[in-house]
DNA sequence: CTTGTGCACGTACGATCGTTCGTATCCTAG
DNA sequence: CTAGGATACGAACGATCGTACGTGCACAAG
């Protein structure tokens, strides 16, 4: 019944490791390592690697919607609540100075040119994301928060604008990038200026 | 003497996987056998696996160059030439379905957490590139031809987004998100417009 | 022709991968 | 107290990885 006990410190070490280096670069040794645990006891709880890759997968999903979305929801619809994505999405880190969309950003990247069963589960959460903003977008068009656009459009630059800040701080050890990211989402939402914009923080 | 021969073929299709699965799952016995050659064949040309990930990354380097920086040199200096980079970055294609700066987009991810030299020369590339980027902004905002920015935060924008364009055109298999990264970068141009503002094609 | 040098080969090695199997341990239901 | 299910274990497997070694063949220099 305590379905939450080791099975879920296997995959938060799954998902820390697979934002690191990837889904295809976790392996079952070095994750038992990990866990001072061994290869077959890791193994047990999945029955395959792909389940394993797959069950990382639907946690990171997990982790997502109760630190990023959920929050948000708290805050009123529309650009409000998009701005409240991208901050917490901007500053939240785990405990090793993980971000908590690097997973993301790894994984996207690793299946862009892959295929099979992780590589749909990864696209089907893109996709998922970006209909996501594209709907908050929507919302704030409709209000008249701010200036009718592509809702598709500024959902594709807010995720690009982001995830390349996060990307850019982790890979040139640079931690304006992910100020610069932030930025421009942020000067891109005052060129589109309604007359009902709401107050945002900072 | 004919150094291009063999090992200017082995480069080239380590590079095209390298594009698609990135360096690391990069395998000496898979490239010998897409080259029907084996794998002492392969290996003696590099000697090490990290020899020939790091000669990849520069044969990399050097298809960069020749076709997407040294293209725009002809073209004037400043926004003229920095628009002439991303439509090339954006439409050219190798053979096989692969856009020029697929390799990078899936390589710069790869390693922005892991360490050693090969992340070392592909993060000492992307610094070069986001340099050479503001470096051609700020030709642009000297020449009047754009109002003045920073053009560290240009360059970053400008690389955002076609990237993230050409990342969710694989990912996602949806062809107008190149189009949007494009447009993106397009109205950005066009929202810093000054007084001596180049006509673009396109 | 002989010699030497470089390229590609086949083979084999230790390590590590995912996976399977049998077993010991613990907790819980009866 | 006993029986059964879940959990984690050690050992072992075939496959594949990077790497090393010795061989054969081509071609240019003497």
């Amino acid at each position: 019944m305590d379905d939450g006990s080791t099975k879920k410190r296997i995959l938060d070490r799954a998902y820390q490791l697979a934002g690191l280096y990837g889904l295809e670069a976790l392996t079952i040794g070095g994750l038992a390592e990990k866990m001072a645990m061994s290869k077959a006891g890791i193994y047990g709880h999945f029955g395959s690697k792909e389940a394993l890759q797959l069950e990382t997968v639907r946690h990171a999903r997990s982790v997502f919607l109760a630190e990023v979305i959920e929050p948000a929801q708290a805050e009123p619809a529309g650009i409000a609540r998009l701005w409240a994505m991208c901050t917490t999405l901007v500053s939240y880190r785990a405990e090793i100075g993980l971000h908590g969309g690097d997973f993301w950003i790894t994984v996207f990247h690793e299946y862009a040119s892959r295929s099979g069963p992780v590589r749909d589960a990864v696209e089907a959460t893109m996709t998922w994301w970006l209909r996501h903003l594209k709907t908050v977008v929507s919302a704030g068009i409709e209000l008249e928060q701010i200036t009718p656009c592509d809702p598709a459009q500024l959902a594709f630059e807010v995720q690009a604008l982001l995830s390349a800040g996060a990307h850019q701080h982790r890979l040139c050890g640079d931690p304006k990038a992910t100020a610069r990211g932030k930025s421009a989402v942020w000067h891109r939402l005052q060129a589109l200026r309604g007359p009902r914009f709401p107050a945002l923080a900072e």
